[in-house]
DNA sequence: CACGCTCAGTGCGCCAGCGCACTGAGCGCG
DNA sequence: CGCGCTCAGTGCGCTGGCGCACTGAGCGTG
């Protein structure tokens, strides 16, 4: 496992121009992100702004029966706090830590007072936005209109394509939670998956065998929202190689 | 009918101070909005941006069976179109007119160039998308988690704060490919709805009797939404009363 | 090394919403 | 004024996912 961590192992990070990114620099503290921990309350007030380079955050929403279920999840493609520059200060969703890992976070006033340079960065964040706001629309049309086992394609994918590696560490408690649905119903098509030979499940762990096989069983969610967010990233120059 | 329109109609447009509603003033363009109209379709380049007066919006999307769901509605608080200012241009969504009236609308470059003098324009601008954001992430939320009859009421809700008057033109047809949803479905739901004394029911015509009756049977997704919207524009000044 | 806790697998009855097929009612148009 | 089309209401069997209760398996800890 390496310690070498990088602002730049966040892609919008690592968009910024040298004369933009010098600046931010200095500001940007890089934090351990351990699983399960909570970076905003619905309606709490934000402090930072997190870049994710190594872990998966997940935006959900609990209802006031106490059943959760994901909105959006953001890896190293994005950030997590948008309503910062966005002008709310909050949200009535919640933040939380799905896969541990590293992020740099920036304090709310650096980031607004770069934020309104009208640069690259100002750029890049309304871009990302953008493709958040994407990924709730699909989000919503595939709770109403796809299967459990379409939908958990779906979110393996996702959450693979965060990952360095091909295996995620994750209960059936927690995907469930996430999906919006009984622990069982996951079990159920994990099953599914499994005997297909797509993933193999190890008592908190899921390792993706067949990507293929994944993305053939998946809705079209997964692609319209990976599409979409490299439509709408593409453009941007690499400071150095992702 | 009265047949007096102006731009102070839409809230966004009210909440501009004189001097950065004055040059914007010229360029905007009446335009009727008939039911069913479309405004943009996936991927179509967008070339104005839409600020409803009178009409109400509604952005779905369509899956590859043909299904719809509807993600968010626009009315008078919004503006259509948001993806031109926040850089991606286009969407992997529709937007088609629900209700019939009128809109102003904004050349797409007249748009940019206010929206970069970063002046309250923008301000407003990236607070109603922030307000999009929840309303998407609830309806997701809601489509997972809530019966057919709670978003039904949430829906109308919605609809009826739009809307000047207590009556909707609306078949149960098209109420059905709003919420992703039977037609069967809403009648059954509409029917427990007028059976209760909250609506009345004429073929094509919804009449609400009781909004309190209809606030009490929705989910809180109604509230959260409602709440978060006034949240994010309260403490904009309006130029002239609404 | 074995105890205990957490996590995964399974069965069963239940229900909301779907798909389909058909009837009846209201409105607009000729 | 009545014909025809559109829209609403209803019944019925089906199924995906829920709620609950319980078993068994794996892993960490003492």
């Amino acid at each position: 496992m390496s310690t070498a961590h990088s602002p730049n192992q966040n892609h919008l990070l690592a968009a910024l121009p040298t004369a933009e990114f010098e600046p931010l620099a200095a500001q940007l503290e890089l934090v351990p992100m351990p699983l399960g921990q909570m970076l905003y309350e619905p309606g709490g007030q934000l402090q930072h702004a997190y870049f994710p380079t190594t872990c998966i955050v997940s935006l959900h929403y609990v209802t006031e029966s106490g059943a959760t279920a994901e909105t959006a999840g953001v890896g190293s493609e994005g950030v997590v706090g948008v309503s910062l520059f966005m002008g709310g200060n909050t949200t009535s969703s919640s933040a939380v830590v799905q896969t541990a890992g590293h992020a740099y976070r920036l304090e709310k006033h650096k980031l607004l007072q770069e934020f309104n340079r009208a640069g690259l960065l100002q750029r890049l964040l309304l871009r990302y936005t953008q493709a958040l706001l994407t990924q709730m629309a699909q989000t919503a049309v595939c709770n109403r209109r796809h299967t459990l086992e379409q939908q958990l394609c779906r979110w393996l994918l996702m959450t693979l394509d965060r990952l360095p590696t091909n295996e995620l560490v994750m209960t059936q408690e927690l995907v469930a939670s996430m999906l919006g649905v009984r622990r069982e119903g996951v079990t159920d098509a994990a099953g599914n998956l499994q005997r297909a030979g797509c993933i193999s499940y190890r008592r908190g762990h899921i390792a993706v065998l067949d990507r293929t096989g994944l993305e053939t069983r998946a809705c079209e969610c997964y692609a319209v929202v990976k599409k979409e967010m490299s439509r709408l990233l593409s453009d941007v120059q690499y400071r150095q190689g992702i």
